[in-house]
DNA sequence: AAGTGGTCTAGACCACAGG
DNA sequence: CTGTGGTCTAGACCACTTC
């Protein structure tokens, strides 16, 4: 069970700093300090450190000390690779998936490209609209290799298909590149969403990987656009 | 000047990864291996292998070693915190930057709020367009604390603001908090940009850190919609 | 069993901030 | 000058993949 010790700690850093029970523009103690609290070595609080750091918690000062940033108003998460699920229970509203389509298809010449699929593949393929207050404001299409995901259901996909995939098939989700551009509102975008006057779509498109760097999923996800929000955190440099 | 020795190799390897030196899909020599090729310990080769991975370049996997991923479709860079002129260096295109407004202002309400400034306190407010091909695709409107940048002048904006930042007033840049949002345009979007049917901008908000920790900017960068794409590389979890 | 990456350690030296 | 973070090292053990 037990993660890695810096992990630990930088669990324990990050809850201090978001309860406040760190206060925000202080100074976090000296490493050396953390390296006796915590039993440590100073080099696996620094990978902690690094970690708070990329983050968004705290900003390192060489000669001074990492200062606390202000975390209170970034909306969770800041950034990278979230489930809806995962996001809407972290939200106060009351949101709510409805499957509108799975079907296995043969892919057509377009999606086999861009997925790299072989000529015998199938993939599911599963429309889904989420609403928040009854009013369906994302359209996502997911295309997921079946010989990676045997078996779906409505249900695991009115759930959580990331839970499904990590938790009841067992397989790890590594990374996704993804790219975001805004469109105009296709027919299939009003039939399924709420749309007002405003007649445009931000278009998030995600390939997404397994942690062994096999793709198994790509996905595209239509949000209206005057309820789209993208908030990040972005370091100088490459680091 | 030498940065740090896994900088260098971070450096040294994205770079033969980039020339497609070393080939995507293969896998990078063993930690051991690049222990020895660049006589660094084991700990240094894994803090350069860390960076490639965060970045996008390399998939570890446990047991087996570090598979190489294909790069050569994402636009450079991926995400993070880039001025315009370094973007716009890597483009093929012909970018052309005009300066419309250079001012000091004692700041409203609303920015003062934003920005956390003092009553004293006054800011520079610089609003450009940016131009590809002889059409303006984005406004930016820059506000500077001026206690922190004197003076400005039209050529140090229309070159490059953060050039001047970082290299002649010696300050660095830390991080920045972002937010993108779909709005529709408004009469000085119009005014400035080159406008189609579409009436839509993509707003990029940002709030720049020094390395201090210290704000220092807040810019509003106004996207025509139909000429806006952000690509993105995201992992899993919190690392 | 052998080889890979994942983690942790104790110690060393350097670069920078502040008195 | 002291104390801070930044880097590097050599060695140890663990977890996982592969044969």
């Amino acid at each position: 069970m037990g993660k890695s010790k810096f992990v630990s700690i930088y669990n324990d850093l990050s809850e201090k700093i978001h309860k406040q029970r760190i206060e925000s523009g202080s100074l976090l103690p000296t490493e050396n300090e953390l390296s006796a609290q915590y039993r440590a070595s100073r080099e696996t609080i620094r990978k902690a450190l690094a970690m708070l750091s990329r983050n968004g918690y705290i900003q390192k000062i060489q000669g001074k000390g990492s200062i606390v940033l202000d975390v209170s108003r970034q909306t969770f998460p800041i950034s990278g690779l979230t489930s809806f699920r995962e996001l809407a229970s972290h939200s106060k509203d009351h949101w709510k998936t409805e499957v509108h389509q799975l079907v296995l298809l043969k892919p057509d010449n377009h999606l086999k490209m861009l997925m790299n699929l072989q000529n015998d593949q199938t993939v599911w393929n599963v429309i889904r609209s989420r609403s928040v207050n009854g009013e369906a404001v994302i359209l996502d299409r997911d295309y997921l290799i079946q010989s990676i995901v045997p078996m779906l259901t409505a249900d695991i996909c009115e759930r959580s298909l990331y839970d499904y995939i990590e938790n009841d098939l067992g397989l790890k989700i590594g990374f996704a590149k993804k790219e975001i551009t805004v469109e105009r509102a296709t027919d299939e975008d009003n039939r399924y969403l709420t749309m007002h006057e405003d007649s445009h779509v931000v278009v998030v498109r995600s390939l997404v990987y397994l942690e062994s760097a096999e793709l198994f999923q790509y996905t595209e996800s239509r949000h209206r656009a005057d309820k789209f929000r993208f908030v990040d955190f972005a370091r100088r440099g490459h680091q």
